[in-house]
DNA sequence: CAATAATCGAGACGGTACGTCACGTCTTCTT
DNA sequence: AAGAAGACGTGACGTACCGTCTCGATTATTG
């Protein structure tokens, strides 16, 4: 029996270790340049410029643009990717909703519009953004969901992805549309209509 | 008195007229090609190259390929510009909603998701999207809920344009993040969770 | 019988023609920084920058550096091709060899090492040499010789190359391997050296 | 009395000494790659791949690219740097030509070539050639034609090194220009001719 | 019926960014 | 210390399109 760490050994690979300064000063100014230039301009080139970073350090770690801006994306938005409140299904969704509607309208919505525009020439992207944002958050919605139905708080015949297609959709399609203001009091107009479909018919 | 075209005052220009058979051309191969290869691996080059027609003349007649694409798209979709049935909302609505998620999942509906996808890129081409696509079906759609309202079919102190993206919210939603199956039943689940909060209160 | 120019019709391409003004900057900024890097460090971005001109200008018109230096090299050299004077082939011979003595001692010296430099790791590029630039000369000098044979200046049963591999051999040596210096003596020193071997053996 | 290596002072350098494993591959495999790719096409990081060796190894011992080749190249050539045989100078050059023909035309030949070629956008390269290569055998060469002088079998006016570039020249002009073909009778051919402006004038 | 004028195709032009390759240097662990 | 492995910033490669610009040819209206 020794010291040895156990077979967590994390096997060190050869050679010289990536630079981590080079990886986020990467991730930074894709972040930077994408609000600032939108998806189609943004360039490889500048990124790589502006990060002071050799282009070909870029392409060693991510395979396209539309990979590199993923992981920019998923890094600036991981702290909002949890449901933080508890309570009743309703107070959480209605919390969770404005939540969403203010971070649409900060900077990161514009990138969250721009990824899944680029998502629309680009497959690859949309998957990725469904691997790396929208499931996690369905996921935990879901649990939330079904939870709620087991109570009697809502409905149990209904499809929980329907549920939220309904609840989110308006604030996607202003976010992408733009063909209305996505203000702050869309939630709770959303919420207060659909709620009594979502509540058992007889109390 | 001349043989000058009547007085439907056309005031030709001198000059070679514009070729209608280049416009077409250039229309339907920017369609095509649009498909294949989505907006943004679409360049004027190979759409001037597969309409055997010289680059300056796509150049000469739209000032980018975002005007270009619009153009194409709206071309191809005025037939369906149209709310086609009368009757209650309530049927009209629900019919209208099925049509557009089959249209959705037509080649058209790629199409669709291609130029809201652009104009994440590019505003002018999102505005003129919500001009020539938008607006003139919401147009339609808003009076037809009013007069609901007038006849007490629905609430009468909604906002109709919230009531619009509570409804077609989640196909576009479905059409644009591809989360989950825009298929032929999620128009009836999405009105029947729906309706419920449109209905006046009391009976 | 009409006066239109008769098979010599010069048919035109279609399209903008070639630039002229493009393709003399190009020729021009290749041999001036032939001159400063060598052929190595030459790079075609360098070239066009200072032509003032696209890279793919470049590339449109020449498929790889070596076809463009020798361009570029024969373009300077074309007015040094001749062998101008007449007189008896030893005469001419010996004038011509101080000539080529000056030309390999000039900045054009430069360019010839440079190109058959070059063409050491470029077969193609010495192909373009011989064809361009010493056969020219070759033919030339061949014709002198063998009439310098008839007319029984010189023995007849020699291969006229081998004279003139001898006697220019010496002034390509010093130019190449640098191991002594070229100066403008030793075309004299050779040909007095080399000439009592070409003479008829008895009078 | 302590563990001291004796008198033999080698002052070895502390640490890890030089893998002349790796020293040797590197230098073959810069040959091999130098005869199937020329000089310019050769890089660093292939000689190194296949050599099985770190860049940073190559990069150590050796400054450049020119440097590693001559190295190569001196290394194969050792063997041939000796004039063998003796005898009349006549004979031991009229045999030393003939012995450098064999070679120009051997695998060696292309590796000379391709060093002058080099060398040509590449002082530091030539003149390591001339030091290593070239001066060596003038300077045997040299004594030679002066003995030859001394006893008469030459004239003794004549400066030995344009005769030599004289009787070699025509060897490499047709080693790197390729006009014409290096072949064994060649030699002949030109002592033939050159021999008489040589040899002492009056009997 | 010629002159004028705008359009057409073709394709060259100066640019920008692409994604790749090798450079020569560096940082890690191993020998 | 030297080794291999391989990442780093740099810079040129040759290509693809950009949007603009000449060309000669074509097709209309105007004098």
């Amino acid at each position: 029996m020794s010291k040895v760490s156990q077979n967590e050994s994390v096997t060190r690979t050869p050679g010289r270790p990536r630079s981590q300064e080079a990886r986020k000063a990467i991730l930074e100014s894709t972040l930077q340049l994408l609000q600032k230039t939108g998806f189609t301009d943004l360039s490889i080139e500048a990124i790589a410029a502006r990060a002071g970073v050799g282009k070909a350090t870029v392409y060693r770690w991510w395979p396209n643009k539309a990979e590199l801006v993923m992981e920019a994306f998923v890094t600036a938005v991981e702290a909002e990717l949890r449901i933080p409140t508890s309570g009743s299904a309703e107070k959480v969704i209605r919390e969770q909703m404005k939540r969403w509607t203010r971070i649409f309208n900060s900077p990161l919505g514009k990138v969250i519009a721009t990824v899944i525009g680029a998502g629309q020439s680009d497959p690859e992207m949309l998957r990725a953004f469904q691997r790396q944002y929208v499931e996690p958050r369905r996921t935990e919605a879901r649990k939330l969901l079904r939870e709620a139905m087991r109570t009697g708080e809502i409905r149990s015949n209904l499809d929980p992805d329907t549920i939220l297609d309904i609840l989110y959709g308006p604030l996607y399609m202003r976010l992408l549309l733009r063909h209305a203001e996505l203000n702050s009091e869309l939630p709770g107009l959303v919420f207060d209509i659909v709620m009594p479909g979502l509540r058992p018919v007889d109390p």
